[in-house]
DNA sequence: ATGACCCTAGTTTAGGGA
């Protein structure tokens, strides 16, 4: 069974290249962000037509996040998270499929930093990790699928000295970012390749792809019921190589059933 | 250090992304 993170940029620029990969890999559970398209304009009828029951937080021009699910419907339990009632950006989608709670989620970016969006950065993060303390040691099943915007560790970027001051890479962002997964959770992609370069974003700028200058910034979080049926994590790498690609790339893990 | 590119809104240039 396979669950992904993918951060497509724009549904509507991207809806082609989606249905492509969707048709491709016929992945369980694919957790999206960045729809850039209000609730009433998310292609509800398209995703189901290629079999997917889709849940979805849609908001005007940014953000936006959803949850699709091959051959069932997600039950969604949450929509948005607590502590902040002024907070209307749609940023986590929360649903169960198929014996599964799946998080979706999509990390402010925080630049630039400092100021006023890292500021909502550490807070949002702060609102997660109170969140997911349940989660964490939760029997059930969870995973924190989505956009961390969190590079964590040096070996994580191509070049660390250049992002020493970015809101992806600074030290109180990834502090957080440890203190969310020392409550139990997993990092999939790194316990599985603990040395390798794996990158799940580049640039558009300065052909980073094909430099691979990229960042590894799509996470996927397994609690303990989950990590016990890991047994593959990886990076749909070529799909960043397709025409009008999003700058992310489809990041996924493999569980027994 | 800078700017490179892409998406959206909605009319043409600006804001956001990372």
């Amino acid at each position: 069974m396979r669950i992904v993170t993918y951060n497509i940029n724009g549904i509507g620029a991207r809806l082609p290249n989606l249905l492509r990969w969707l048709g491709e890999k016929a992945p369980d559970i694919v957790c999206l962000q960045e729809l850039k398209a209000p609730q009433e304009k998310f292609p509800e009828s398209a995703i189901r037509e290629a079999g997917y029951g889709v849940i979805w937080h849609g908001q005007k021009s940014w953000n936006g996040v959803a949850i699709l699910a091959r051959g069932s419907e997600p039950v969604e339990v949450h929509r948005g998270l607590a502590g902040d009632t002024e907070d209307l950006q749609s940023r986590y989608l929360q649903a169960t499929v198929r014996g599964l709670t799946i998080g979706c989620l999509y990390v402010p970016n925080g630049n630039p930093a400092p100021g006023p969006k890292f500021d909502y950065k550490l807070r949002w993060i702060e609102r997660l990790i109170t969140h997911t303390a349940v989660l964490a040691s939760s029997r059930e099943p969870v995973i924190l699928a989505g956009d961390y915007n969190v590079i964590p560790t040096e070996r994580d970027v191509y070049k660390p000295e250049r992002w020493v001051n970015d809101a992806l890479f600074r030290v109180e962002v990834r502090e957080a970012f440890q203190r969310l997964s020392a409550q139990g959770w997993t990092d999939a992609i790194r316990t599985l390749h603990p040395e390798a370069t794996i990158y799940t974003f580049w640039d558009f700028f300065r052909d980073a792809y094909k430099r691979n200058a990229g960042l590894r910034i799509d996470h996927l979080l397994l609690n303990a019921a989950v990590r016990a049926r890991l047994v593959a994590a990886g990076v749909d790498r070529d799909v960043r190589g397709w025409e009008k690609p999003s700058d992310h790339a489809p990041t996924w893990v493999e569980l027994e059933e």
